[in-house]
DNA sequence: GCCATGGCTAGTA
DNA sequence: GCCATGGCTAGTA
């Protein structure tokens, strides 16, 4: 077993508790898991971390509720599944988050 | 060194 | 469009 840095452990417990349905943005996660400024952090999680722990990769966009994987290298796979999931997303990838957006919630323990 | 951000400006219309 | 920001995995040796 690796031992993992704290903030990539809240991140990913975080991430693992984002509904089917629903959104978050890469900043609100960062946030949660205690670095406001960690955005890129989470993406590179994401990117690094998602296949090998089955992380939901696909439910977190951008904080103008866009996909931000460029077309070809991602994009239409994450609109797809999102689109599977029950969430709109219109074919440019632009996701309603007043209707979609799930706020984490600030992790005191973990 | 990596990374799929975020937020704020300048410069146009 | 620009650029400051942050925390550190996976995979090999």
């Amino acid at each position: 077993m690796r031992t993992y840095a704290p903030f990539t452990v809240r991140a990913v417990a975080i991430l693992r508790a984002i509904p089917r349905g629903k959104v978050a943005t890469y900043g609100l996660v960062a946030a949660a898991a205690g670095s406001p400024l960690g955005a890129r952090q989470v993406v590179r999680i994401l990117n690094s971390m998602s296949r090998a722990h089955r992380l939901p990769w696909h439910r977190v966009i951008n904080s103008r509720g866009t996909i931000s994987l460029p077309r070809g290298l991602g994009f239409e796979t994450q609109r797809a599944l999102l689109r599977k999931e029950g969430v709109r997303v219109t074919d440019d990838g632009e996701v309603n988050l007043k209707k979609y957006l799930w706020r984490p919630r600030l992790q005191d323990s973990v």
